[in-house]
DNA sequence: ATTATAATCAAATACGGGTTTGATTGTTCG
DNA sequence: CGAACAATCAAACCCGTATTTGATTATAAT
């Protein structure tokens, strides 16, 4: 029925992490099918074959990107036998290390977003099925993207319930933790001074300490 | 010599406000100069009395975000009669309040500077000169940008040195502050639950419970 | 008034890029 | 083998958009 892939032939996945960065280098719309294609070795129009446009590439990259963090964090963020700062510690670490082993996606989570969120889907006229099927993948990715926040908010109300962390403001509090994490995507650059597991350190060691309990002071 | 500005006639500031507008609905590449005319009445050749190109345009629109919130935070931080602490605190809360109360510029500061980042400039031929120029001015920008962080830099190095923070990796530290700040702008609704003073609020009470001094516990 | 220039527009230009089409080649399965 | 389909490409299509050109009008300075 198939063929299996030959020598020659791309995998969607291969297509997938090329496209990924292209898009970290040159942004959604700077980024031609063409570029792309190069990546892999391919022509613009074979593109088309693995995917039916150039959004729905786009929005691909971003769905594998989610679906490799939430991977790992949900394992972590879901064992409750672990204290829930320990939980939190880690699963801050796991989220940097993966933003800076793959600025690529990392970026692309940031910045292309946007694309995503301001898709001028046409108003007025009746959306075509393909607009539909996009429109409905949109929307699933977004709320994937919600219950990965979720996992921290989680995390860090169970923190609070179980007397480890002192009283914040959940929704707040976690949207300045990923707000901070989606930003070592941009800043972080390899050879730096420190290192993914250097960076998440720090940051998980501020952010701990944000929740820690007021001692009585003396 | 030049004709006051009549009832027809735009300032530029004017279409830098539009252009900010636009630029956030739409993103650099996919905000057109007939978009970003039309907002201001008028057609996209018109656009070139005021800017040469629609990279000069964008460029501008950042130069006058930054300029707009260095002028609010300089002097706080500059105060240095206040305690840190307390400067700090009020710094968090004027970025914040300024991203919240002008989400265009916000949105811009964190989503176009990609634009300008990942900027084409013909390599292996010599520059031309207005390409010179706008190298010269994104250049610029990226100092100035980087004065801003300094700006919040010191602040923290001077609480740690006067014993007021414990220490921490003060680029880091910024860094990660900084990020939460940018992220407010992308998530950030008018209409939620919290306006700009209250999330301002909360952000500063974390980071600053993240600086203090462990007491001795008991 | 006359001149210079600021501000604007309609129309033309130029060109890049997303997408489609149709053909070709290989592979797998029955 | 032969049917069906996966994978690919060259070439054409189509359209949008940044930018230029040349003309027009209004204002300010002399």
């Amino acid at each position: 029925m198939a063929r299996k892939p030959a020598d020659q032939s791309v995998s969607r996945d291969e297509i997938l992490v090329a496209a990924a960065e292209v898009l970290q280098r040159n942004g959604y719309e700077a980024a031609t099918m063409k570029d792309i294609a190069a990546a892999v070795n391919l022509t613009a129009a074979s593109l088309y074959h693995h995917f039916r446009n150039k959004d729905t590439l786009m929005l691909a990259v971003l769905e594998a990107g989610l679906s490799h963090i939430m991977g790992r964090i949900e394992p972590i963020a879901h064992d409750t036998k672990v204290p829930s700062a320990i939980r939190l510690r880690r699963m801050i670490a796991e989220h940097i290390i993966g933003l800076t082993q793959n600025t690529a996606v990392g970026a692309a989570m940031v910045f292309e977003i946007r694309t995503l969120m301001t898709f001028r889907l046409p108003v007025g006229d009746a959306l075509s099925i393909q607009e539909q099927e996009f429109a409905a993948r949109r929307d699933a990715f977004f709320a994937r993207r919600d219950e990965f926040e979720l996992l921290f908010r989680h995390v860090i109300r169970q923190g609070i319930d179980s007397g480890e962390f002192r009283p914040v403001d959940v929704p707040i509090f976690t949207k300045t933790l990923l707000g901070a994490h989606n930003w070592v995507g941009v800043w972080y650059k390899p050879n730096g001074r420190l290192d993914g597991a250097g960076i998440a350190e720090r940051t998980a060691d501020y952010f701990l300490a944000a929740l820690r309990q007021n001692e009585p002071q003396g």
